[in-house]
DNA sequence: CCCGAACTGGCAACAACGTGCCACTCGCGC
DNA sequence: GCGCGAGTGGCACGTTGTTGCCAGTTCGGG
């Protein structure tokens, strides 16, 4: 339908061009969004105004059928209250919002496998999107943007335990005692302090954590 | 130095095409080489003859100067003794080999941020291979391998548990109960079967994964 | 020097987990 | 039915982890 414009690249300069230029793209996706982004800065304006006035066809998350919306961000997109709501909205859709403990340096988006846009660096004058339509690379970019969001965890897992503080030199060698599998007292002699203080380290790092068991605290610890 | 071929894409039929078009672009690393596949299959004909003759300079692993080889693949390529011997062969000489719980569907290379190689899919023909030098999308598709070598775990990691049995659907139930960081009894309340049993069910669990303590298990069980 | 805050380590009571033993049930083959 | 093996649940007891309390130590003001 309509003009043909099927060459495999094309260099997009400004947001406005890429909602002008591909903005159907974002509304025409039928089976799979796959969305990645270091945060929710970007996309937001040139998506929300191709998704506006129902143009998006329902989501139907446990489904086979219907459009599967994945979406994978960084941890900065988990920074403040705000942003945690829109996450929470936006998986209350039906979107599977996860976050990566990896950073994404570029943002992606790949529709339906058939076309990939690609962000280009910030900075200096209009921000360029590159549409990818070369079905080879399209599909190499799926593979990876598919890999990322596979790899990370969903946002629900997320949402609460923001607060990561950073464990100091001791608190990771109380991580290996515990990752070792040693029973307190021998991770207690292992790491020359006493046993009562060793399980006030163990507490302090669940609490840090927010785990009501160790396994849990091995899960959610899982990744520093 | 050398002829031009600087079009931003080019797609070569076949392995053989792809050492003789390509196989400078393997040897002229200097920075980093970062490699996603699936398992150890892919590249090793064309890469390895690239690599031949001392034609890659050497690699400092701890360094922040010279060539960052990383390498991730899937468990696939732990399958057999063989290839985990050529993992730690590869890990040995100064990779950074890393194992990426997702699949990767389609290979990919990106060299010094400034080319990229992605590979088409396999079956009747030759494989085609596509050299991408588009500098926003070789930095696009950068970040998104990047971001799984960089969630992947070092192969050291994994080499020993290889066997991850493949959890049934009672198993991972018991995960969950696991993971919400419920005490035996609210756990085995809520999959309604026995306080005995659902600590039978934890026991073949953490026998399963090898681990010693619950918290080791909840480490090496996440992921599933 | 004295005080208080922060930390450590010992003790004890308690909660939670791990496991051996046994009785019971269910399904299967004879 | 009978025997058998696998799986379950109850019980008991030992081990491990969790926590409050308190005494001792260290450090830095006042």
């Amino acid at each position: 339908m309509g003009h043909r414009e099927s060459a495999d690249f094309v260099t997009l300069r400004g947001e406005e061009e890429l909602v002008r230029r591909a903005g159907d793209l974002f509304a025409s996706a039928r089976e799979e969004f796959l969305c990645g982004a270091a945060d929710l800065v970007t996309w937001s304006g040139g998506v929300n105004a191709a998704f506006a006035d129902g143009k998006r066809p329902p989501l139907r998350p446990g489904r086979h059928d219907g459009l599967a919306m994945r979406k994978v961000y960084t941890r900065r997109a988990l920074g403040d209250p705000h942003s945690e709501r829109r996450l929470a909205a936006i998986a209350a859709s039906g979107a599977q919002v996860r976050i990566s403990a990896a950073p994404l340096a570029r943002e992606a988006i790949v529709i339906d496998r058939r076309v990939a846009i690609l962000a280009g660096s910030e900075g200096r004058g209009a921000r360029t999107y590159t549409v990818v339509r070369a079905a080879d690379v399209v599909e190499g970019i799926r593979s990876l943007l598919y890999a990322t969001w596979e790899a990370a965890d969903d946002v629900a897992d997320c949402l609460g335990a923001a607060a990561l503080p950073e464990l100091d030199e001791e608190a990771r060698s109380v991580l290996g005692a515990l990752s070792a599998g040693l029973t307190d007292e021998a991770a207690a002699r292992r790491l020359g302090m006493s046993l009562r203080t060793y399980r006030r380290r163990v507490a302090g790092l669940m609490a840090a954590v927010g785990a009501s068991s160790r396994f849990q605290a091995g899960v959610r610890v899982r990744g520093r």
